[in-house]
DNA sequence: TGCTTATGAATGATTATGATTGATTTTGGA
DNA sequence: TCCAAAATCAATCATAATCATTCATAAGCA
């Protein structure tokens, strides 16, 4: 069978099923399971198809789930690795200021014990932070539903009465000439507030967003750490010129 | 199976029946029961359900109720029917204050299609208002563990900034001497701050809170009008004296 | 021939799974 | 209420499945 034949099999059959196991294309197709294998890597580079543990489905069929949902399952594992570093920056009974975002959300599990108090603008933030029994202020302002995050004037003027010992931000991209990156700059200008008022900042990102700079919102943010997981030295040596740089150790 | 495969039929099956037991799930999938947990656990930390004793529940719903289902199941049918006909009270496009309570969060629905900006301060209505696709704004403030609700200077600062065509606060009691009462000063604080923004306040209370002062906050509120369910005649004379009474048919 | 590309097999690493254990929670009866 | 039984839970472990990587072979082509 040649490879576009294959190929093309894969897809109808994923059109079909939604979904698709690697054991029963080997059975089917009588080729290789490394084959397959690089078969499905080279559709998933094409943006055909979406691989998972033990075959492929279609992809960004869960793009009917709220936005959140979706990018909080990428890369889960490095953003709970990297909000347990970065909680253990927090100290007993800290004042913290929590981004908006899938990472910082990992962090209300590793900081519950300490005592914080914590200001946040997201929503899935105060709700969580609200279970786990953690003291929180909501800057409140205008709900975005696709992020579920407050911005605007209201979550401006709100920040403005808060002081932190220390404030988490996530963000979009980062890049050694760029800096700091978000697409929405509504919420560049919340990140920004915070830092602000901030003895320390600290900016979390897994190494996907690592000289990532997309059509985006450029923050500038002074005296602030990045923690990142898993990237190579060499890359590392760049942005020490701009920032102190922590990396998650696995 | 595939895992995904697993997830989203967990999820389906979700949706459809807003609750699933773990062992129903062991049953129709032919995993084991150490799976399945891994299942709902990891799905729980991405959102996308609530693990309780036994199996899981979609998410939101049991914060929306502070710590008992008992209240919040407690006259869930009048609290429907008054949220109903209080809803027919907003006109198209208006600008709304939306009290955090159970009542007002049954609001939402009814509400939805008249396309209303809508500011609140409960956290539950944040959740279900961004659900819904309503424009939301939150004050923010303080967030009260108890009731889900946001207090303090932080709220009725933001408070300050907005005028709204209607406001719907709900009480703890109603007292044809005492006036409107509920238990914590700070939430009457808000209460009485939204209500003096508002162009038309409704107060919302089921027939429980009728007669009854407990230990007590008095919101002294002018110019409310109070909607009620089932309350016999002669009670309604004595508070035609101190307000507008509208009273809920079944 | 020399070069590229596709393939399959083998490897050690990673991930998913199911069974087991003892702890926790709920249930039901005294 | 209190206590004991049953159900459910989290944590751990060993196993099985799947994975990425490497290497060697074979086929196609100038």
């Amino acid at each position: 069978m040649l490879t576009n034949e294959r190929h093309d099999y894969i897809l109808r059959m994923l059109e079909e099923k939604k979904t698709v196991k690697l054991q029963d294309l080997v059975e089917v197709t009588d080729a290789s399971e490394s084959t397959l294998r690089r078969d499905l890597t080279e559709l998933e580079s094409m943006g055909k198809l979406e691989r998972v543990f033990g075959g492929a489905v279609l992809p960004g069929r869960n793009l009917q789930e709220p936005s959140m949902d979706d990018k909080s399952t990428r890369n889960l594992k490095e953003k709970k690795s990297i909000a347990e570093y970065a909680a253990s920056f927090v100290q007993e009974g800290d004042s913290v200021f929590l981004d908006a975002g899938t990472t910082t959300l990992q962090m209300i599990t590793f900081i519950k014990d300490k005592n914080p108090v914590v200001v946040t603008n997201g929503l899935p933030l105060a709700v969580a932070l609200n279970e786990a029994g953690i003291t929180t202020y909501l800057t409140g302002g205008m709900l975005k539903p696709r992020t579920g995050a407050f911005v605007g004037a209201g979550a401006l003027a709100a920040l403005g009465a808060y002081h932190f010992d220390i404030c988490f931000l996530g963000v979009n991209g980062i890049h050694a000439d760029y800096g700091y990156t978000t697409p929405d700059p509504e919420e560049a200008a919340v990140k920004k507030k915070a830092a602000s008022h901030a003895r320390k900042t600290y900016i979390l990102a897994d190494h996907s967003k690592v000289n990532k700079v997309s059509f985006a919102t450029i923050i500038n943010l002074q005296d602030a750490a990045l923690i990142v997981d898993g990237v190579p030295a060499e890359t590392l040596q760049e942005y020490n010129k701009i920032t102190t740089v922590k990396v998650v150790e696995k």
